[in-house]
DNA sequence: AGCCGTCTGTGCGCTAGGCCACATAAGGTG
DNA sequence: CACCTTATGTGGCCTAGCGCACAGACGGCT
């Protein structure tokens, strides 16, 4: 991660630019841009933060990892949220780890000045507690979709999310660590993804994937998508 | 639902029990007893909620319902939480159902009263959100368990949850019931509760469950349980 | 160019769990 | 007690997805 220049006005992530002015004023001397690089582990399982971060161009997914070693996702965050929820939630550290999905820039806070401007109660709280309403959203919806739904589904399901996160057509993106990502084989993704790609869908090259026709995404896959979207859309938008 | 009498001190409840005397004091006339049917709606996908209810002997499911019907559980609410998170959380609705899954008693405050005492920022808020995260750990938990682990597995991790959250080692549940929790087909449940009926570590009668033999269930679930479990006692405990 | 490591495609056998169709059993009710 | 509803046990067949093995294919490096 490396770190540089002050943030700018209006700033890239959603729940930032949401902020009353004076707030945003407040809290801006204390905010500096970072860059992600893609696979960096943002927090360990149990780890503890002394930052969260407000992705702009990246992505960063929230996955846990089994004993034997596989994983699954239990949601992304982009520039419409935060990651670190504990630190403002009073947990402190969280049962499960934060990857750079997509390499990128976040915006970073102090712990410590979150905590203070989060008691103050006023309109950041308030963001910041729709966010983790969002974010439960979408994490249940995960654990209904990882139930009842196919692997295609879901990887559609994955592709629509980090489309809507990120301002490319193209996701730098390998079929093995979207399969660690959504919990199956990668051989279960590169049939899933041929499927995709034979009906002109997305075009997938050694680790890029470029999205060409969205709406033969959007027919294919389960409702779970769009009703994360639109709980997002409805607390967020 | 009937609504009974006035609340006694200490509150049943560990949430409301780990308020500090004189915030418990100040919402204590505002709580009020009522008791819970089994398989009672106390709220639906996104309906309005009028209170939230700090179940003591009655436990909550949080269920997802797709569109075919089909449906899954995300998590289950017992004496240690609070249903209605949507109320602190700022969002007002829940893009899902909450059906009582045992019955028995909860504790019910009126919706502005618990919003005012957020906002105050004190212990109780604190603590309300300090659940939602352990809620969260348990809903990610779901969601992994449903992709990686065995009906079998599954079947011990909600039998575990249920069993934490009520006095008893009895529980009013048909198989059917527990198949829509989980998700998975009503038969499906009745080979896994079979097996763990022959290893002795429960029995199952028409609806009547009998944990026989705890310590069987912990070594057969998986790791998901403990981690739920741990959470909560670090959050909560 | 040639080599090599990393991705991606494909086939095969296997199993868990889905769907369907019944058989049985346990209580509740007249 | 006879009947009927509801809950549970069982089997047969089918598919999705797993594990494994290996065959390209692409791209970076020397």
């Amino acid at each position: 991660m490396s770190v540089s220049s002050r943030v700018g006005r209006p700033p890239e992530n959603r729940l930032l630019a949401a902020l009353p002015a004076n707030e945003y004023e407040r809290v801006l001397p204390n905010l500096q841009q970072v860059s992600f690089a893609l696979g960096e582990v943002v927090y360990e399982f149990g780890g503890h933060l002394d930052y969260v971060y407000f992705p702009t161009t990246s992505i960063v997914s929230l996955l846990y990892t089994m004993e034997n070693g596989t994983s699954a996702e239990m949601g992304l965050t982009g520039n419409d949220g935060v990651v670190g929820i504990a630190l403002f939630m009073g947990g402190g550290t969280m049962p499960n780890r934060a990857v750079v999905q997509s390499a990128g820039r976040a915006i970073r806070m102090k712990a410590k000045v979150l905590q203070d401007e989060f008691a103050l109660g006023g309109q950041f709280q308030h963001l910041l507690l729709r966010y983790t309403q969002a974010l439960i959203t979408q994490i249940s919806q995960t654990a209904v979709c990882n139930r009842l739904h196919s692997v295609e589904q879901q990887l559609c399901r994955w592709l629509l999310l980090s489309h809507d996160r990120i301002k490319s057509d193209e996701l730098i993106m390998t079929q093995e660590l979207i399969a660690n990502m959504l919990g199956v084989r990668r051989e279960g993704v590169t049939v899933a993804a041929g499927r995709l790609q034979d009906s002109g869908a997305i075009s997938y090259v050694r680790g890029h994937i470029k999205i060409l026709d969205r709406q033969k995404l959007e027919d294919t896959v389960c409702e779970c998508y769009r009703v994360v979207k639109d709980e997002f859309d409805r607390l967020l938008g």
